[in-house]
DNA sequence: ACGACACATCAACATTTCTTGCTGGGAGGA
DNA sequence: TCCTCCCAGCAAGAAATGTTGATGTGTCGT
């Protein structure tokens, strides 16, 4: 039994489209440095507040960030055992080599 | 130069679309065992045929399957350098230990 | 040639997602 | 206390996506 179970595809469905978006893209990027606060952001991407706001709650819902209070700003992180996670679904997705060398007999009718 | 160059933000984001949906990832799993004909998925997956149609365009215009005609048929199958390039992504987005780490000094203003 | 089948594509509609501008609340500083 | 700053969230519209039913094209069997 792995420590990561294999997520449904509803899961993993919500990981990849909070992944599908330039503007998310951009903010892991620049949260790979380290932790961040929105304002840091912001300026950083050029992107209207409640933009980046909603990109971020998207982010977080998916669980692949999290946030941290201080005073009035709010620190955002990368939570790596999501990026973990996504990543355990990429590689379970390539086909084995055995698998994807098979072809259906040439006879054989491929539906029923 | 690596064989396979990181791909900017808006291929990246394609990428993740293409896998961000139920249906598709439905497919994916399916196409693991190898190559598959559209009506076998469509059996299987119980999806009106130009459903999925248009799922499988969305898979293929991202690069991550391709098809091959066989008299009346389309065989469809994973393309794994897609895969590989998924995979880079996501391994090229893990925040450094170093970076991980990294905290603001208390006392420095975040922005402005 | 005709009909059945496998599949792509289109048009129209339904649903979801994203953007923009605004409001509101908590935290400080003066 | 008053004002400013940082940020979340909402409402409304814009844009992108997904679904459904219908039409079209190529292939095969009869």
């Amino acid at each position: 039994m792995p420590t990561t179970t294999t997520p449904d595809l509803t899961t993993a469905a919500r990981l990849f489209h909070a992944l599908s978006d330039e503007t998310r893209l951009a903010v892991l990027e620049m949260l790979q440095e380290g932790e961040r606060c929105v304002c840091d952001l912001q300026d950083e991407l050029d992107a209207a507040q409640s933009r980046l706001s909603f990109h971020l709650k998207v982010l977080r819902e998916a669980g692949l960030v999290t946030d941290r209070k201080e005073g009035r700003w709010s620190y955002y992180t990368i939570v790596p055992d999501s990026l973990a996670t996504v990543h355990d679904l990429v590689v379970g997705m390539r086909p084995s080599a055995i698998g994807s060398r098979r072809r259906l007999p040439v006879n054989a009718r491929c539906c029923g």
